[in-house]
DNA sequence: TTCACATATAACCCATTGCTTGACACGTGG
DNA sequence: CCACGTGTCAAGCAATGGGTTATATGTGAA
């Protein structure tokens, strides 16, 4: 198994403080192993090339709606799983560089318009 | 209410010819109207340029984790209504245009390794 | 009428991003 | 040696997100 955290189970609601686990992390650990294949062929099959893939696995590239829908294929269960994980990663990285900006950002409140 | 759908109720599984609902058009159609304020005061209060508002009220822009946050906040309901709304938007966009690519992609077996 | 203020759209510019190409060092097995 | 693989880096390119400026249109008040 993989060792990305110490929490066992359950896992319980999210930490805030952990940065979500990168969908590269799951590819590098998880998947690519349990297909045994090098990553050049898996790099051609998926219609990118191998240096690509090596940034996804390193964490250094993003996993776009282009590349969700390829991993969902190649992987046999569709582009939601990547797409999420990644929406995830990007969302908690967003929150922490726009913190203070977004605090100053007023909550609306519904006019009451016409019974 | 809005007309962006014929569909009344149930919604039933998504219609997979029919495109997605831009974020844009909740708040251009539903959200703005219930605020009552002018588009710049509120382009102003979410931090960007009115300019910008218009274009994502207009479709013609996406909703990025930054600008979920910002709808997140000055809505009341958080980043991840916005940010699904457009992540689903963007997958049917990508499904259609790489339909030919992606079907091209063989499905991994994973390799039987030590029992 | 004019003035102030709003909507709405378009064109341009710029920094960033996603991805490719090409190259490099390194390891392993025939 | 050589074929094949891993892993990383730098340069380049096309596309994108967003700001800035400008223009056309509309509306209510002095």
């Amino acid at each position: 198994m993989a060792r990305r955290s110490k929490t066992v189970y359950p896992a319980g609601p999210r930490d805030p403080n952990r940065e979500p686990t990168h969908p590269g992390a799951i590819l590098r650990e998880d998947v690519l192993p349990a297909i045994g294949e090098p990553v050049m062929k898996v790099a051609k099959k998926l219609g990118v090339t191998r240096q690509h893939l090596h940034r996804i696995l390193a964490e250094k590239a993003p996993i776009t709606p282009d590349m969700a829908l390829r991993f969902g294929k190649f992987c046999g269960n569709g582009p939601g799983l990547w797409l999420r994980m990644q929406q995830t990663h990007d969302l908690w990285h967003a929150e922490r560089a726009l913190r203070k900006e977004i605090g100053r950002i007023p909550t609306a409140k519904a006019k009451a318009e016409a019974a």
